[in-house]
DNA sequence: ATAAGGTATGAACCAGGATTCATATCTTCA
DNA sequence: TGAAGATATGAATCCTGGTTCATACCTTAT
């Protein structure tokens, strides 16, 4: 035998994986998903077309993983809203809130990630992702209505409604090409937070 | 001059247009977008495959079309609804309800006309499709904020979030594959209606 | 009946982008 | 240093469907 991966070159790989990864991402957050074609991917991550195919089977597998691991990391910051201490009303607010507005700074990528059309492999990873997120809010709604502070609903459908009302609220004004500013945004967090915190309070819910 | 084309012709190409467009909805209706290739779009209409391009310049064309007749019919009825006597509470809730039911009913082409994947072009006038269902909430939202029935909340944004909530909501019941009963689909119906009704009212909701 | 001009056909063509793979280069280790 | 094995390269290839177009067929009006 004569060679044998030595630690140096699995970082090496590592690295180049990542700076693959971190092209593809770049690309989708300020041109959406038909600007990351291979060829545009590799060549911004200063590699061959081929090597792309080294550290993934397909291309589409790829995309798949922009998605989990963009998502991965919105989804963990909803859940940490989720899980820190608070009531069930200000962690739920807090989630919709955090999530929009963060939406609303990385507009292209969450345009992408939430709403452009990929192909049906990348699609279930974003089904992923919108169930994990109504999870999350599932279970601070769960909470909610054992002590009380929301009425006996179906806390799976209302996390999916929530979900989805911010996700649609969110679309248009995150759509390329149509500008807005600041005080817009804030208006829209303000006015979606609202909407679901009436919708799942039932009344006492700040208007 | 030796031909003019006469009525009956005139006649004959609409009735083929036609049967082309039926084809490819009912392609659509069972198989989502992927089923409705030209060639097989053109087998199942009984015409051959060039004769498409008699009729649309270019496939999306047809998809448009597709998407804009079947949601113009469901405008139309959601409409319908937004106009007629009543309550905002009540039309609001009929609203919802009677889309709701429909799409549960047409499954799969539900779920192609509101989640499916499909090209740029298309997909414009989805989400046309959704900014109408959205301006007939409006409106009776608008309705119900000046005869003081619901709080002041900004109707176009609680429009899209009630449209994005009840979508969001159905389409995992919708998804081809996903089984389900009558007694489910009445649950989340039901469930949605509340959802939707407490965010716009902000209280006395049905619960 | 037939010329003139529509309409239909479907096999061939094409575009665009994902994949491949023979070749070159780089690493390790004796 | 050099043989053996890994990795990288990128031009060539393949694939999938949409689109075209020369040819054949139908209608109409004389």
């Amino acid at each position: 035998m004569a060679y044998r991966q030595t630690e140096n070159t699995a970082k090496r790989l590592a690295e180049k994986r990542a700076r693959i990864l971190k092209a593809a991402r770049e690309l989708v957050a300020d041109g959406g998903w038909s600007a990351a074609q291979v060829d545009s991917v590799a060549e911004r991550a200063g590699v061959a077309t081929g090597t792309v195919y080294r550290h993934w089977a397909a291309k589409a597998e790829l995309c798949a993983e922009i998605v989990a691991t963009v998502s991965a990391r919105e989804v963990g910051i909803v859940k940490a809203v989720a899980d820190a201490d608070g009531s069930p009303l200000e962690k739920l607010e807090a989630a919709i809130r955090t999530f929009a507005s963060r939406a609303l700074r990385g507009r292209r990528l969450a345009y992408a990630l939430i709403a452009e059309p990929v192909d049906p492999e990348v699609e279930m990873v974003r089904l992923d992702y919108r169930a994990r997120l109504a999870h999350c809010l599932e279970r601070i709604l769960r909470e909610g209505i054992m002590r009380g502070t929301f009425p006996r609903l179906d806390p799976a459908v209302a996390a999916a409604c929530i979900v989805g009302a911010f996700m649609e609220a969110l679309v248009g004004p995150l759509a390329p090409s149509k500008g807005t500013g600041a005080r817009a945004d804030r208006h829209l967090i303000d006015q979606i937070t609202a909407f679901c915190l009436r919708a799942s309070v039932g009344g006492e819910g700040k208007a």
